[in-house]
DNA sequence: CATCGAACCAACC
DNA sequence: GGTTGGTTCGATG
């Protein structure tokens, strides 16, 4: 996807950086309804990134509130970090929207969906 | 299931 | 050039 920018004015290809994956990636996760949650990895294939840039970006967030990015954990369930006041904020919210949890800390897998399966249809 | 190690990619030093 | 993240995936016990 957004792996290069053209920079036109200077009529030559560059890589992109962080700020360019930022929109797109917020945009992706706001499509992820309340109650599920989708992984970093599913975001970072989609865009062709590691999921590490994804945490990254997403703890460069401005607006937690109007960006739901505690909706992103690990793939495995764990709930991966969240700058904003810690994983037990992140928890707390993604309880109050309804995800599930099994034994304590990880997300029942039921309720993760992948974002390209969230496309596709 | 739990742990381990290697790969991941842009940023920062 | 090396390290560092809100990770992942396969291999191994």
């Amino acid at each position: 996807m957004v792996l290069y920018v053209l920079e036109l004015e200077e009529n030559k290809v560059r890589k992109a950086r962080l700020e360019d994956y930022m929109e797109v990636i917020y945009a992706l996760i706001s499509l992820v309804e309340p109650g599920k949650v989708t992984t970093y990895g599913s975001i970072a294939k989609l865009l062709g990134i590691s999921p590490r840039l994804v945490g990254k970006i997403m703890a460069a967030n401005k607006s937690p509130i109007v960006i739901p990015c505690h909706r992103v954990v690990k793939s495995n369930g764990d709930l991966g970090g969240y700058s904003r006041g810690g994983v037990k904020i992140k928890k707390r919210l993604l309880e109050l929207e309804g995800v599930v949890f099994s034994r304590g800390e990880v997300v029942d897998k039921k309720c993760i969906i992948d974002l390209k399966e969230l496309l596709d249809p």
